[in-house]
DNA sequence: GTCTATAACGAGATAGAC
DNA sequence: GTCTATCTCGTTATAGAC
């Protein structure tokens, strides 16, 4: 089943997610209307409710295609990279690449309006949140234990610390448009636990 | 001229400049109507309108109003804190403030939503970040000077750094309703430069 | 699965009386 | 300065044809 149309175009729900990801982390739950999504796939806000019955379960779709991607990527990282340094870069580059494209980090943009989102959506929210705790504790225990990091408290605290970071430097950088500001503090945050970033991926020439 | 009806309720202006400035940091500017305003306040839109010609125009109040409030915080964290380190505490303890409310910082919430914001907010948010990072850039440099503090680079960073880490803590923490996680997250950033917060203000028993 | 048509509501805003 | 009344528009959502 779902063999056609592969190519140029998924299925509509997909291309769905896809905008509504995207006008999520640029513009937030309560700036895009189920009418923005459906001017920008030339289709009517009808065929929206077909396939999702309401904003509040494509938010709840949004976030779980999102944290999958996302708890996808970390597994890639545990499986290229084997030091704790060499993780905590590549997890600094996911975000990066996110900010990149203008965007904030879909959880982190749903953080700010917690208070207005829809019950269901509250919860996967805090999910995601915990479940990267639960990454970079792990990675820093490690680096911990081989001595390629060096923490000044527990590897739980340190962990929270990145998370909130980075998270706080997407959102000031981005209306600055300015990604250096980003990478600069998280070249401190990353310091802080004893990375060294002197030798940054060279900005291409 | 202003002398009566200044003891219980102030004028309708900064009640109103009041409960705007709690229901975006509470809610968003995205997040909150004229309705909602005017229900709390039991007047009429209306009325509303007379004060702040439009949304755009109170949200451009709220900031200007904010920023002075906070900004005469940090002159009085200059007079009333000589070092570096008691500086950067009563600082984070700024924050923790806003937090314990339940609330974000404003500009923080703005930054949010940034991509929707009537222009001239949008200077407003960036120019309130630009004043912290200069505030704090200052402390840093007099901490290192006198060696309270230990910088890896350069104080501008580190401000950037600062700036970044809290309003991202206030920003995850706030979902979980823990004031701790924001604490302990301020504390490894404050550690970081060099600040030992092993005796914080004992939570009350 | 996608459309047309339309309902039902809420938002920001204005005119003009008091 | 605050109100009532009203307007216009956008947003979410549904019924039913194709």
């Amino acid at each position: 089943m779902a063999r056609a149309q592969q190519h140029l175009g998924a299925d509509t729900a997909s291309r769905i997610l896809d905008i509504g990801e995207e006008l999520v982390q640029t513009r937030g739950f309560n700036g895009f209307s189920y009418g923005d999504v459906a001017a920008d796939l030339k289709i009517t806000t009808a065929t929206l409710h077909y396939h999702f019955p309401g904003k509040a379960e494509l938010g709840r779709a949004l976030i779980a295609r999102y944290a999958v991607r996302f708890f996808d990527a970390l597994s890639a990282i545990d499986a290229r990279h084997s030091g704790a340094p060499a993780r905590l870069q590549a997890y600094v580059d996911l975000y990066a690449t996110v900010l990149r494209e203008r965007r904030l980090c879909l959880c982190g943009m749903l953080a700010s309006e917690y208070n207005t989102l829809p019950e269901p959506m509250r919860d996967a929210v805090i999910q995601f949140f915990d479940e990267n705790e639960r990454w970079l504790t792990r990675v820093m225990e490690q680096g911990c234990e081989t001595g390629a990091l060096r923490l000044s408290g527990p590897a739980r605290e340190a962990a929270r610390m990145i998370v909130c970071g980075l998270e706080g430097a997407m959102l000031v950088a981005r209306p600055y448009g300015d990604v250096a500001r980003f990478q600069s503090a998280a070249d401190c945050l990353l310091a802080s636990v004893g990375v060294s970033t002197s030798l940054h991926p060279a900005p291409a020439r």
